[in-house]
RNA sequence: GGUGAUAUAGCUCAGGUGGUUAGAGCGCGGCACUCAUAAUGCCGAGGUCGGUGGUUCAAAUCCACCUAUCACCA
């Protein structure tokens, strides 16, 4: 029975173009989408543009346009760009849309009458100026620890460090440039926190709706039940705002990560007016339909807390399943615009044309977890040139000239049913296709799972027979003998149905070669029940479908995405800045350390009792990363235990019997290995390294030092 | 600082539950072939399976520690 499938990518946020880091995922999302409609299942796929948000709103209105048409003119934008790759949504919508809005005040309602909605008045800043309250990011300032100018809200480019906006030193809208000012607002606040969320989500992760390194983070996040990690999360923004506005509640916008997980809805509301389908049947509560969520591993808190919840408690269906994927590296470094490898669709079908080396190459990297995946550009050329020229291309290259030339297009008919029969000649020929009939489960397994390498090292490993077979027949060899016509026809024809049926089990990742070789062959579109059908009839004249990926291509193209290094627009990503906020409160209360005064007073220095110590006893920390457990004398009757983080610096051993200095009046800190009554001194800096002090021959433990 | 993941030939990667001389593709060297828009086949060289220590008759595979990279959290 055919099973029904709703399938989404991620929504690529409307401020920037796609790059070769987001097509891993929608790629990924193609192939597996294809395959499934191979296989006969209903299966949608649905997207859409994330339009809503501060960042949309100013870009709009620095560009002079509204935010409406610079979301247009984007959608537009991503829209060819997908398409140039071959992704093949069903619907590809916008957050900005009826279906959208709808559906998420929907949902809000649904949430407040189950009381989990809750308003609560916040201190942020706020540009005097633009009269609005500005997003971290769009405050800028001097880096509170390495004083580093210029750095945003959230943390610093320079050291590194993370904080909140209101530690930065002469904060400063990068906006307007006013000086930001402390307000008070009231927001919304979908109660995570409450019981209810917390229980169901702490079911809902565990079961197996997640990958299981997925799965784990999760528990990290939502921490041993009754340890209330989660907070409640922060919905609202205020006016002036580029978003949906909240239902009784005039002047507050969802804020955009509210509505764009709607957006996967909204977009298949879009498609269940168009084709006639029931969009209950796929969302209710209870629905048999499977629904599954490609993702980057970087949003998966979205996805795996705040939506499933939402979802839950407004009376729809979970997802069955997230499927996260790493980031993209290249060269097996972080894609970067200096280097030359922050490439965008654009660039790659300006430069290469093909992409389906690209959507080839990704193929044969996914395997279905959350690791990264290297795009090495050598590596690139060389695999695509071998694999799908060297092998696969050529099975039908050096077949098919002999059944155009010498058989006017005329293949050898087979009765397959009848294979014990008199195909005497040809039975190496059949034993092979054999063969390849028989991988077929075995790479629809690979496919399901999403394990396309996988599925790919099996098809290569069968080009690489059908390679062998031709070699050992020798066509060229038939060809030039009298009598041989029927034998050389009999070769070339298992020939080319071995790739044929190559070709449909690569058809989710090569689509647009699939559909010229189906041309080719004069067959109907393959499905993939087709495997067992052989090849019935004429064929066309070979041309060639696809030619090697000439390596200045690359060079030419990482030259050009070089030179735009200037016209850099914002890497970081939306999601990172989104869930950033999510900490923010937690943070403001730890009181994130401050950066240095100028001076302190000697008496400030005075409240640090700093004692010389006797290592007495040093020793590894089991299940410690970093620390080693330290027994300290400072001359008092009892010795004290301090764990230091100096694992990577010293052996135990010899550190037994040293002096060295700590502070003795450290509040002590419970920490997961025991209690740490103080800490030891040392130093470190940029370059690796760590040294702990050490007193001039002649202290004593105990001494103090000042 | 914490947690987790990864580390296998020059490159990219496979290697359920520990068990004969550790695999593939590409690249490289040699040979063969010439049908194929230099594409194929055969043979070969290349690895202390990140390091150290341990468990075991036996470890790439299990354990501990160390190192490096990445991610998440603080």
């Amino acid at each position: 029975m055919a099973r029904k499938i709703l399938v989404t990518s991620a929504l690529p946020y409307a401020n920037g173009s796609i790059h070769l880091g987001h097509l891993v995922e929608y790629i990924q999302t193609d192939i597996w989408v294809r395959f499934q409609k191979m296989r006969g299942n209903e299966c949608h796929y649905v997207c859409a543009d994330d339009t809503h948000g501060t960042p949309i709103m100013l870009r709009a209105e620095k560009e002079g346009i509204t935010p409406e048409q610079l979301i247009a003119r984007v959608w537009q934008e991503h829209f060819d760009d997908f398409s140039a790759f071959h992704i093949a949504f069903d619907n590809y919508g916008s957050t900005n849309s009826g279906e959208t809005k709808e559906l998420a005040q929907g949902i809000y309602r649904k949430l407040r009458a189950e009381k989990l909605i809750e308003t609560r008045s916040i201190e942020q800043y706020y540009d005097p100026v633009k009269q609005m309250f500005l997003p971290d990011r769009f405050i800028k300032g001097e880096c509170p620890k390495c004083h580093a100018k210029d750095q945003y809200g959230d943390n610093c480019e320079v050291c590194g460090a993370a904080y909140a906006p209101t530690e930065l030193i002469e904060p400063y809208s990068a906006v307007s440039g006013a000086k930001p000012e402390l307000r008070n607002s009231d927001h919304y606040f979908f109660k995570l926190s409450d019981p209810r969320c917390q229980a169901f989500l702490r079911q809902w992760t565990k079961s197996d709706t997640l990958q299981t390194e997925a799965s784990n983070k999760m528990q990290e996040w939502l921490g041993a039940a009754g340890e209330n990690k989660l907070t409640d999360w922060d919905i609202s923004r205020d006016a002036p705002y580029f978003g949906f506005e909240i239902p009784d509640a005039p002047g507050k916008y969802f804020y955009v990560w509210l509505d764009a997980p709607v957006g996967y809805m909204g977009s298949f509301r879009q498609l269940c007016a168009k084709q006639g389908i029931d969009f209950d049947a796929f969302w209710k509560q209870g629905s048999d339909a499977e629904l599954y969520h490609f993702i980057g591993k970087d949003i998966l808190y979205f996805h795996a807390l705040f939506w499933p919840a939402m979802l839950e408690h407004a009376g729809y269906r979970t997802p069955t399943k997230l499927f996260a994927h790493g980031f993209l590296t290249v060269n097996g470094e972080k894609m970067s615009k200096s280097r030359g490898t922050f490439i965008t669709a654009r660039s790659y079908v300006e430069h290469v044309k093909n992409t389906e080396y690209l959507r080839y190459y990704y193929a044969a990297k996914l395997n279905g977890t959350m690791e990264d995946l290297d795009l090495n550009l050598d590596d690139f050329v060389a695999k695509v040139n071998s694999d799908l020229i060297g092998k696969y291309i050529n099975i039908a290259s050096r077949t098919a000239g002999f059944i155009s030339k010498k058989f006017g297009g005329s293949i050898t008919k087979f009765n397959f049913t009848d294979t014990k029969s008199d195909h005497v000649r040809a039975s190496a020929g059949l034993e092979l296709w054999g063969k390849f009939v028989d991988a077929e489960s075995q790479i629809a397994d690979s496919y399901e799972s999403r394990d396309f390498g996988k599925a790919i090292r099996e098809i290569m490993r069968l080009a690489d027979l059908a390679n062998e077979y031709v070699n050992e027949q020798a066509p060229w060899v038939l060809a030039k003998q009298e009598g041989q016509d029927e034998r050389l026809q009999e070769v070339c024809t298992v020939s080319l149905n071995l790739f044929r049926i190559l070709t449909l089990y690569l058809k989710p990742i090569l689509p647009k070669l699939a559909e010229q070789v189906e041309s080719f062959l004069n067959i109907e579109p393959l499905i993939w029940s087709d495997a067992e059908d052989f090849l019935d009839g004429k064929i066309n004249d070979y041309s060639h479908l696809m030619t090697r990926l000439d390596p200045k291509l690359i060079e030419a193209m990482v030259a050009a995405n070089k030179e735009s290094l200037q016209a850099a627009a914002p890497v970081q990503s939306e999601q990172r800045h989104a869930a950033h906020q999510q900490n923010q409160a937690k943070k403001e209360m730890t009181e994130a350390e401050k950066g240095f005064e100028p001076y302190i007073s000697i008496d400030d220095f005075m409240k640090v009792d700093l004692r010389v110590a006797k290592i007495v006893n040093a020793e590894h920390v089991e299940g410690a990363e970093k620390l080693l457990k330290l027994t300290l004398d400072i001359g008092e009757e009892k010795p004290r235990t301090v764990f230091a983080g100096i694992k990577s610096a010293y052996d135990p051993e010899l550190l037994k019997g040293r002096l060295t200095v700590m502070v003795a009046n450290l509040a002590p800190r419970k920490m997961k290995f025991g209690m740490s009554e103080g800490m030891v001194l040392a130093a470190s800096g940029e370059a690796p390294g760590l040294y702990i002090l050490s007193p001039d021959s002649g202290a004593q433990p105990g001494m103090r030092i000042k």
